[in-house]
RNA sequence: GGUUCGGUAGUUCAGCUUGGUUAGAAUACAUGCCUGUCACGCAUGGGGUCGCGGGUUCGAGUCCCGUCCGGACCGCCA
């Protein structure tokens, strides 16, 4: 060993001991006389003194050492004269006497501490530079505690982690696959999992009753702040089980995560419909970490002779809680931003409810202060309050408006990052219409059962059936989603017949599935979750590339390798790949 | 595919609205001074293709057009 010791473990109790520290040059200080030398490893940082007094070469020597020198110093611990309490090792120093520079760096385009100068795209570059940082350094080992965790505490329920292929075959629902060409079978392509779903639920046919795997999903799909081309999943799955059993297993997990990382304990979790969480929050992945529910006031304003409310399918309103002093000016605002996307509203209606009970309104011309107190009744809205109304086609209104209340929130700092606000939101609709390619898809996957109350709507009223489907929700955020899974090839069948596919298609992208339920499969259900998205919900980040050691840029590129790149030539030649220029 | 914000010193930014002297600040870096610092302090210094291309103009970091790069978002993400 280099070391005899870490740079975040010496305290009081060893002083006068002999060590020998490695590491990384944080900072140093030369006072003239005396230098003091900052040595940094991940589990703390160390001072090492040097005086010009008791030796002299030496001290010389640590002056020429500059930021990230990789060092190994020997020395003494000594008590410090002046202490530093912030730090854990403040008590204490090095008295240096062997200084052995084990590799020398070039300046870091930016600095290593807490609040960087560095901005994200350099940042990206030097990755490993950045990773060295206290915060992302933090973020890793929260994600490391967490999948330890997780493990555990799966295993001790009985759970057995098994890996599933990377390789496998495309599959057209869904999302986007990213492909790899197979030399040995030229023409042809695998895909790499969006999930391991159909594996695990054939692993329940096998009989492995509880299964969970902690593993990384890939879609090539477009970049968000949430969402990178390769992630995580907590990807779990059970036989023998209803929708009930499987929201309380994993409700217990993640209440023993909080438990252990937070200690926060959590009574039930609250559950909301989908149809609820649509009309409540205009949104199926609520932040209830505050109230402010949309409310329909539809039948208390149409036919007042204000055309816009009168025509609209549904008028909906929310209550802004002290905010009846926005200027014109600031309402003006307010209205053109709605205008844009990503709300794309027609326009905005307001109502101050004054200090002196007094209303004001953007629609003064049309309702009299009665109908406007009445409208402030329905919302539950209070003197000081902002009264915010939009109207249109019932849907994109609710969207919208689930939009402006989260807008809004931000405004009067509602989203508080210590506060945790988990619901499951259940009964999602089994499909969904889509205008551009003009048939249903599955709003969860395919393989997502039916309410058995509404089956027999499958194929006479396709958008009322609800599915056993359900989503785990942070703070707005979705962390987790599940369901129970079809067992049945018949009713396999029918599902993919009413998402317009025919026999022939199905049993050619399908038929394995559909032959495995011919062979005793069990019924069965799961969930997952996801697992960068987790990190980032416990470390108070909206971005989950601060909890992933190399993440993609918004281009899915990777800046530090520089990926992806050309092939070669040979390359190409070998997996029978002719490219196209596009111009 | 779209919306929007940004690109100026190694780095983070100001300057752009209203075009005009030698493009500033902080930090980093270098040198010197300093014996208890810990974001040490003080002094001095070096450091710029104002992303790139074109246009308008007597004159462009500043205005216009295009383009590239980055961030956030919409579409998309079963």
């Amino acid at each position: 060993m280099l070391r005899s010791h870490t740079c975040g473990e010496l305290n009081i109790n060893n002083c006068n001991q002999e060590v020998v520290l490695c590491g990384w040059l944080q900072r140093s200080r030369d006072l003239g006389g005396m230098t003091f030398v900052d040595i940094r490893d991940r589990y703390g940082i160390t001072q090492a003194v040097f005086n010009m007094e008791t030796n002299s070469q030496l001290c010389l020597q640590a002056r020429k050492l500059s930021r990230e020198y990789v060092l190994q110093l020997k020395g003494v611990v000594r008590e410090r004269e002046n202490k530093n309490l912030k730090i854990p090792t403040g008590e204490i120093e090095i008295e240096v006497n062997e200084i052995k520079v084990l590799n020398p760096s070039k300046i870091p385009p930016f600095t290593i501490e807490d609040n960087t100068d560095g901005g994200d795209e350099l940042r990206m570059k030097y990755r490993y530079l950045d990773i060295r940082r206290d915060r992302v350094k933090n973020n890793l080992l929260l994600r490391h505690k967490l999948s330890i965790l997780v493990r555990n505490y799966m295993n001790d329920l009985g759970f057995i982690e098994i890996e599933t292929p990377f390789l496998i075959r495309s599959t057209p629902e869904g999302a986007r696959d990213f492909v790899v060409p197979s030399r040995m079978n030229p023409e042809q392509f695998y895909a790499l999992p969006q999930s391991p779903q159909q594996f695990k639920q054939l692993l329940m046919v096998g009989g492995y009753d509880k299964y969970f795997q902690i593993v990384r999903c890939f879609r090539d799909e477009d970049l968000r702040a949430d969402r990178q081309p390769e992630f995580t999943q907590i990807d779990c799955e059970m036989s023998f089980v209803e929708q009930e059993d499987v929201l309380n297993t994993f409700e217990a997990m993640v209440k023993h995560l909080f438990k252990e990382v937070k200690n926060l304990n959590f009574d039930s979790f609250p559950r909301i419909s989908y149809e609820d969480a649509m009309k409540y929050y205009g949104s199926d992945k609520p932040d209830i970490r505050f109230d402010m529910k949309l409310t329909e006031i539809t039948h208390l304003v149409q036919n007042c002779g204000f055309s816009v409310f009168d025509s609209a399918e549904a008028v909906i309103a929310i209550s802004v809680k002290n905010s009846s002093e926005y200027t014109r000016k600031q309402l003006d605002e307010l209205t053109e931003m709605v205008k844009k996307s990503p709300f794309n509203a027609k326009g905005l209606v307001y109502i101050k409810c004054n200090n002196d009970d007094s209303f004001k309104s953007s629609v003064d011309k049309f309702y009299n202060e009665e109908q406007l107190s009445n409208i402030a009744k329905s919302v539950n809205a209070k003197k000081g309050d902002l009264i915010l109304i939009m109207a249109g086609e019932k849907e994109r209104t609710q969207n919208a408006m689930g939009l402006l209340r989260l807008e809004m929130a931000t405004r009067l700092n509602l989203r508080d990052n210590d506060k945790f606000s988990p619901l499951w939101v259940v009964d999602f609709p089994l499909l969904e219409w889509d205008e551009e390619t003009f048939r249903f898809y599955a709003k969860h996957h395919p393989f997502t059962a039916p309410k058995p109350e509404d089956y027999h709507l499958l194929f006479k009223e396709p958008k009322k059936v609800r599915a056993n489907a359900y989503d785990l929700v942070i703070n707005g955020v979705e962390i987790g989603g599940g369901s129970i899974r079809i067992f049945d090839r018949k009713m396999q069948m029918d599902m993919f017949e009413a998402l317009g596919l025919n026999e022939e298609e199905i049993i050619q992208q399908f038929g394995f599935i559909l032959e495995a339920f011919e062979y005793g499969a069990p019924p069965h259900g799961g969930i997952a979750f996801g697992f960068d998205r987790l990190c980032s919900i416990f470390g108070g980040s909206e971005s989950i590339r601060d909890f992933i050691a190399f993440p993609k840029n918004n281009n899915g590129r990777d800046t530090m390798t520089d990926a992806p790149q050309r092939l070669s030539q040979k390359q190409l030649e070998e997996l029978n790949i002719r490219v196209i220029e596009k111009n």
